[in-house]
RNA sequence: UCCCCGGUAGCUCAGCAGGUAGAGCGGGUGGCUGUUAACCACUUGGUCGGCGGUUCGAGUCCGUCCCGGGGAGCCA
């Protein structure tokens, strides 16, 4: 018989049906009245199905009496009306199936609360937790959410490439690839002879799909990348991984306006479709993990985010009877504190700003008028900071130039980036969203290590 | 990479002023019960992160390295 999902027989209730489910075995609990409880999940939802195993199945004494956490097993049965509270429908088994046993002696996983830090070091059975089968869901669930929302409104899902040539694209350092063997790589003149290597020339992880895309978006208009990006940085925090999702939609013929109207409708849809769609699941984040996650996204759905220039925050920032780490003054960087004060003390909401001094952003984003700002805008979020970045893009083929050659960034490696602004320039917009950030921020989890099955970091590769 | 905190049983932790290790949970056995992180009794369980030093004696003090957490920087 086929397989019927747990989520789909709670849901439905369908007493007296006959059903197969398949799943793990979270907890066993025996009666001597001849006959135990099991809790089966099969992670198609946070809840667990209540099967009854009495004692005149066939292997009731040597398999089922045995069963222990964490064993697979398929059940066939009847769905009844459940006795006890708890639970609103039950399965009586007629078959249990013992697929795949467990030696307790050794599954790391009990039925108690594990601190993430040891379920961190067994990556590959901690989806069999309550925790991270809601954080699966939920990711799922967003991923899902950020294609319909470009898919509704007619942007092209665009792939750009992970290898890439170019060695500085401003975003941080990067993973060399290569073919060459290290300890014996050719030289020339003392370096490493690239021309001997698989492209022939150095060639990098991608740490931005932007350029590409923006190729793209002055072709089909309206075009978005989803997908990993790598960052070699050494750090160490909550909030940064080496490899990680990114979501990058690039728009023509749209301004900075533009550009912050999309993101903040994005933001507000992605979080609608999670709160509609994985409500089991967020009352699960709220109950155990932030308290306020729902309550937050809620809000946001509703009121506007605030937005206002990097000037005037550090107008706001400088009157500030606030004593800060470092201190603020225009031209300055905007620190994690600053960001902090801003959002979670003077407007108690998430935050854009916009029209960053040019001295502290990267070579690509549009010259203002003042010939000081960029196009540049930042979203900022309560506890996570900076979750958007993004711009309007330089479009003048020699305002762009003339940034790069201010960079000391060398134009040969951007030729074909440059010709974009040759050959039917347009005004264009676009942001990056590290996805990630934004599974935190909907769950409340503290630690982006905890939101993406396989984290990648410094020293972490074990899985 | 920098600052702070931590690493003791499978897990979560205690171990006060240096005197050769404890609890709860888990596992095992038995009992009880339409049970809900079930309950009760007994039982099992440790190169106290690694290396070096001080000392008659180090989980405890010192040095160093590794790993983890929080904060900062870099950023998404």
């Amino acid at each position: 018989m086929k397989r019927s999902r747990i989520v789909n027989i709670l849901a439905s209730q369908e007493v007296g049906a006959t059903v197969t489910v398949a799943g793990w075995l979270r907890t066993k609990r025996e009666s001597k009245g001849g006959f135990c409880f099991i809790e089966l999940n099969d992670g198609s939802c946070l809840r667990n199905l209540q099967v009854i195993a009495e004692e005149r199945l066939s292997n009731y004494r040597e398999e089922v009496l045995r069963l222990q956490t964490g064993s697979a097993l398929r059940v066939s049965g009847t769905v009844l009306e459940s006795p006890g509270r708890g639970q609103a429908v039950e399965l009586r088994a007629e078959v249990i199936e013992l697929l795949g046993e467990t030696d307790p002696e050794s599954y790391p996983l009990q039925k108690k609360r594990h601190s993430f830090e040891f379920l961190r070091t067994i990556a590959h059975l901690r989806p069999r937790t309550n925790t991270f089968g809601a954080v699966a869901r939920v990711r799922n669930a967003i991923s899902f959410a950020v294609h319909r929302f470009f898919q509704e409104r007619g942007f092209i899902y665009l792939h750009t490439p992970i290898i890439t040539g170019s060695d500085c694209e401003g975003a941080g350092a990067m993973f060399r690839v290569t073919t060459l063997e290290l300890d014996r790589a050719p030289l020339l003149d003392g370096h490493v002879d690239f021309s001997m290597d698989f492209f022939g020339s150095p060639a990098n992880l991608t740490v931005s799909g932007q350029l590409e895309a923006e190729a793209y978006a002055l072709a089909m208009g309206d075009v978005y990348t989803f997908g990993p990006t790598f960052r070699a940085e050494n750090s160490n925090t909550p909030r940064h991984l080496a490899e990680f999702w990114m979501v990058e939609p690039e728009m023509a013929f749209c301004d900075l306006d533009g550009n912050v109207e999309l993101a903040t409708d994005f933001l507000k849809f992605v979080f609608s479709y999670v709160l509609d769609q994985c409500r089991e699941d967020m009352e699960f984040f709220k109950r155990f993990i932030d308290p306020t996650c729902v309550d937050t996204l809620e809000k946001l759905i509703s009121q506007d985010f605030e937005r206002l220039s990097y000037t005037e925050a550090v107008q706001i920032l400088s009157k500030a009877e606030e004593s800060f780490e470092f201190p603020v003054d225009w031209g300055c960087d905007i620190q994690a504190e600053h960001e902090r004060y801003l959002c979670e003390k003077v407007f108690h909401r998430p935050l854009v700003l916009t029209d960053y001094p040019k001295t502290i952003k990267p070579f690509y984003m549009k010259v203002n008028r003042d010939k000081k700002t960029v196009r540049a805008m930042d979203v900022l979020v309560p506890k996570i900071g900076e979750i958007i970045g993004g711009s309007q893009r330089e479009d003048d083929y020699q305002t762009l130039l003339d940034r790069m050659n201010e960079l000391e960034i060398n134009p040969d490696a951007y030729r074909w980036y440059l010709e974009l602004r040759k050959f039917g320039s347009a005004p264009h917009s676009g942001f990056g969203l590290g996805f990630e950030r934004l599974v935190q921020f909907v769950t409340g989890m503290s630690n982006i290590r905890d939101v993406i099955p396989f984290p990648r970091t410094p020293g972490n590769i074990s899985f």
